[in-house]
DNA sequence: ATCGTTGGCTAACGCCATTAGCTTTTAGCT
DNA sequence: AGCTAAAAGCTAATGGCGTTAGCCAACGAT
């Protein structure tokens, strides 16, 4: 019988789809091979185990974010950046919920940890939202986390479908992201 | 040998205590069972499955906190209220995340069903807070998603360990509430 | 062509959720 | 007080999933 040809990245990359299809805690390994017309032990050449390949899928994921969001903020800055990174945020986790979800557990085993690496270029590209502000260098790291917190808590909440939808979620992010904006510049 | 008298609320308090010890995904039926000196099927006389469970805990948190929102609301507004909320939002979850943790998957199978109307208690808290502030009447559903992301995220971010610990987490957290506060009056 | 490495497979183990069916306690009724 | 029926516990068994061990075939380098 000829090869699949898998490696790590092929192996995250069924798993991070499949996660997106049918939620990460339905990830099964079985479901992983099934995808990939292999057995499920082969799995165990390539990824040491399930906690690893969710540690995988968060890194791919904080990858793709991170990318996404520096490409967003080409060019931009102020509420043009800020409005561009909410919206690329917002469309990541609409889009890939399963994906997003493997990055919760935030448990970075060192500063070299891969998963500390890419979130910390997520925050780069948040900071660099801020820049477009005229902010207190003593409150940045506050506004940062005031950034993570609400983009996180919006979108985590509408994948979970905890919007009421008889009013427009779209109307509500617009009046979000402008509050902060005029927040900022005060 | 002598009964040990369960019953479905004694089964959910103490899952709900161990989710909090060992976090909810490590809540086995067997380590309820264990906990309660009782064989694991017998769980099953008072809650129909693991899921089950799960919803139950759930409904206890959202009751739990909703109690705790009234009783810290009492007599307060602006932004009174608004600090006292959100600091009794933040000191429940970092005391119980294993219980919050349940409370994620919003998926209210019907207006009856009790997570919909123990969350509903939590949001009326929420719009007791926005109150006190002079608010658009077409923008407060806006200002209540708000809150609700960002205390959820905060809370989250939080309780996974998600911020950095050399800048004080308290003192971001009064940053914040002063940022809303500001905002709100606006 | 061959040899060692690599990637796949089958078989097997242990843990967990869940169900079936039995036994005993216990509450309510006479 | 004694009887009965429901409720609450137990043991045994099933099926699924993660994981490991050990075997064999494919493939790249010599």
């Amino acid at each position: 019988m000829p090869r699949a040809g898998l490696d790590p990245a092929a192996v995250t990359a069924a798993a991070a789809g499949l996660a997106d299809e049918v939620g990460l805690a339905n990830v099964t390994m079985g479901l992983v091979a099934e995808r990939l017309g292999v057995r499920t032990p082969s799995l165990y050449k390539h990824v040491a185990s399930q906690a690893d390949l969710n540690r995988r899928i968060a890194v791919l994921a904080l990858v793709e974010v991170g990318d996404a969001l520096r490409e967003a903020l080409q060019g931009r800055a102020g509420r043009d950046a800020l409005a561009a990174a909410a919206h690329t945020l917002r469309s990541y986790v609409v889009e890939h919920p399963g994906r997003y979800a493997a990055t919760l557990p935030l448990n970075p085993e060192g500063p070299d940890d891969p998963i500390a690496v890419a979130g910390a270029r997520v925050l780069d590209s948040l900071a660099a939202v801020l820049a477009g502000y005229a902010i207190d260098p003593a409150d940045t790291v506050h506004a940062m986390r005031l950034l993570r917190s609400l983009f996180h808590g919006f979108a985590t909440i509408e994948a979970a479908g905890g919007f009421e939808m008889d009013t427009d979620v779209d109307q509500s992010f617009e009046w979000l992201v402008d509050f902060i904006d005029r927040g900022l510049k005060a």
